[in-house]
Parts: C-alpha cells; structure tokens; sequence
DNA sequence: TTTAATATTACTTGTTGCAAGCAAGTAATT
DNA sequence: AATTACTTGCTTGCAACAAGTAATATTAAA
C-alpha cells in the first residue's frame, strides 16, 4: 500500500535519497490530511512525521500548495492509469460500465492516498490555489475520455449518432462528483455508494439509448 | 444585494451596531472569500475591509472556522428559505422541477454570497472542521425536503408506491452537487449549467416514473 | 584501481514576517 | 454606574526563505 518499500541500506544514489524522501513525505501528508484536514496540515509536521528535519517538506515543496499539488497529480495518475487499465479497449456503455465499477471499487477499498485526493479535490475549489488548476485539467481529461468512449461507440454503430457526446459526458462527470461528496461525507455507509454507482449506471445506459 | 442597506445616523442601539458590524463583515468576508479564496482571507482582512479594527472579525467570531460556519448559515438558511417558497405546495416531479429550476436560478444569477457559500461548502469536506458539521447538516436537510416532495407525491397517488424514495433523494442531492462543482469549476459556461439541471430534471422525472 | 580533493546535491538550522487567538484596555450605549 | 461594542497589545506558531552542514558524485593524481 504505502509508497515507502525500500530495503534498508546505508548508502544511496541521489535519486534514491530524494525518491525515498519524497515519498515518506507524501505517505505523511496523505496521512494527516486524512486525519487532521488540510488547514491543520503543515508542512512543519509533514517533514516531521516522515522523519526528517521540519525544513524539508517547505524546502522541497516551497509552499502548502505546491506540496498538495504534488499529491493530487501523483494520486491522480495513479487513477487515471488504473481507469485504462479497467477500461481497455471497451467502448460506449460497456466503457462507461466498466469505468463505474473501478471507480467504485477505487474509492470503497478506502485507501488513504484516494481519501486524500478528493479531499484535495473538493478543496481546491475557490480562486486561491494553483491547485485548482491541477485538478480541473483532471477533470476535463476525465470527460474527455467519457467523450471518446461515446464516440467509439457511435463509430462501432453500436449508439446512435444524434447522442449529445459531451453533455453526456459532463453529465457523467458531474455525477461522478455527486457521489464522491457523498462518499467523503458519509465515508461509512458504503452500500449507499455502490447504489449510486448502480443507479449512475443504469441512468447513463438509459440516457445513451441502450440497456446494457 | 449587499446585507448593508442601513441609512446613516449617528446614533444606534448596540444590537444594531452589532447587526451592522455583522452584516458589513459578512460582506467583506463574501468578497474576500470569492476573490482570495479562503486560505487567504485572513480575520485580520476581513476586519479592516468591513471597515473596523482587525481584531473585531476575531473578537466577534472566534475563529476562521467560525467565521465559516457564520455565512454557510446564513446562505444556507436564505436558500433553503427561498426553496421553499418556490416549491410552496407543489409535490412529487412538480416539486423536484420548481426546486431544479430554483437552484439554477440561484446560482446563475451570479450573487457572491452563494458563491461564496458553494465554496465553503466544498472547502468543508475534510476531517478539521467544524463547518463540516453544518453543511452536513444543510446537506441532510436537503435530502428530508426531497424525500418528503416523493413521499407526498405517492400519498397522492401521483407516483407509484414501490419507488426507493430515499435512493432517489440521495441521488438527486448528490447530482446538485456534482452540478454545483461544475459550476464553480467554470462559472462562466452559464449554458452547460442550464443543461445540467435540464438533464437532471428529465433523468428524475424519468426515474420517478412520471413525464412532467 | 585506490584515494584524496572538489563539486554538487540533499538536508538542517536560523531568522523574519504575519496571522490566529487571547487579554486587557477604551469607547459607546443603557 | 453598568453593560455592551469595539480596539490595541501581546504571545505563539507556521510559512517562507537564507545560510549553513552533511551526504553523494566527479575528477584527477598516485
């Protein structure tokens, strides 16, 4: 689970030194977003807690923006990476379909790092951070690939070409978030989650025309 | 607009001057809020803007946090009022409809206040906060609304019996929000915005199984 | 090849500035 | 005179940056 899963030696690369730091820093502050919040959170603390001096997560990150930044892009990857993964070369309501269940399973597995990200996520809104911007190229990479599974459906003949691809897909997304709030507001009830999963399924197979 | 519409004078009872001093804070804070973002809008700020001391935001609020809390209340009970009086006696997809229409007129027309309250309302999420409490509690509040329009809507034979009013309540509730973070993602796209909530309403009417 | 000197990179410690939060004060209303 | 509204002074703690120390890399001579 955790990023930190290097053997003990007494001497490394560089790289190594830097790599190990890194993600012992980000391994400390998904950790304290997840149980203090992102205001309490401080940079002071994140170094600390990842065993180092309390300058390093300030000296490698510069700010609290950049070090939440760092997290959200490499969580999001992550994400994005496994989203393919369970997508593969499905197309239209099946992509949609499988795209359902991974992110369900993704956030009822309850990792951290996940819990951290959304709540990076739904923080960054507001004109302040340069966080946001990180996020809303996420999210549109999000609808983008939404568009394409419709298109490569209409294209394989398999929807009708008059479907509104990227209302659909804003759509899509939207209720997405819809149900990550309410995941991140009631992380416990769980069953409630996967029925929204269940019913965003069905409403989008619906809304594409074909039952799937 | 603004909550200071008082006219000058030059004597007041101290439970104006305290109404007026919460009042123009609230509209600092508004501003501050939408324009800074809320780690940067500092107490000290919001004192000064409201043109007082920088210490009274703290003296009167305590904390950021409570600060917070102080305008989500009074958005959140302003439009939860105004819901109200645009569903009025309406039940079942004529309710749901009048308040779909109602929220997107709410948040289209563009006051700060309720961009402000969107804002804090995502910036709650998290383990810190005590805002977070309050806007659970908004959320919920929302959802009971929106089961009781069903419920009513089935006791008057309007909608069929069988229907999972509370999964369609936590559904729709959870679809506003997603349309809510698409809003404050890309505020100026007014027209996507309107499409959402046109979407949601015909998905709904649809799940309750009657054509508006 | 070893190894010693130098350069580079990783990390730490010292310092400044600023806001939160509280206490003790002054000014206004009752 | 007493209460309530507001201000000013002060402490603490973090962010942010600068200047330091410690680790790894590079090189060059033996």
């Amino acid at each position: 689970m955790s990023a930190v899963a290097l053997i003990d030696k007494d001497s490394r690369t560089q790289a190594e030194r830097t790599a190990l730091s890194d993600a012992r820093m980000l391994d400390a502050a998904v950790e304290l977003i997840c149980t203090k919040g992102t205001i309490k959170t401080t940079l002071k603390e994140v170094g600390v807690v990842a065993g180092y001096s309390r300058g390093l997560a300030s000296h490698r990150f510069g700010t609290k923006d950049q070090l939440f930044t760092f997290i959200v892009r490499s969580v999001g990857e992550l994400w994005l990476k496994e989203l393919n993964l369970a997508v593969k070369e499905k197309v239209g309501v099946k992509a949609i379909g499988a795209a359902i269940d991974a992110h369900q399973a993704f956030i009822t597995q309850g990792a951290n790092n996940i819990r951290a990200f959304y709540i990076l996520w739904f923080n960054s809104i507001g004109p302040d951070q340069g966080l946001r911007e990180v996020v809303a190229n996420i999210h549109l990479r999000r609808q983008k690939d939404v568009e394409r599974w419709i298109q490569k459906g209409v294209a394989n003949k398999e929807l009708c070409a008059t479907i509104d691809y990227r209302g659909a897909a804003q759509n899509f997304c939207a209720a997405i978030i819809g149900i990550v709030y309410q995941w991140l507001a009631d992380p416990e009830n769980v069953e409630r989650i996967r029925e929204l999963h269940t019913i965003l399924k069905a409403q989008t197979t619906l809304a594409l025309g074909k039952t799937y």
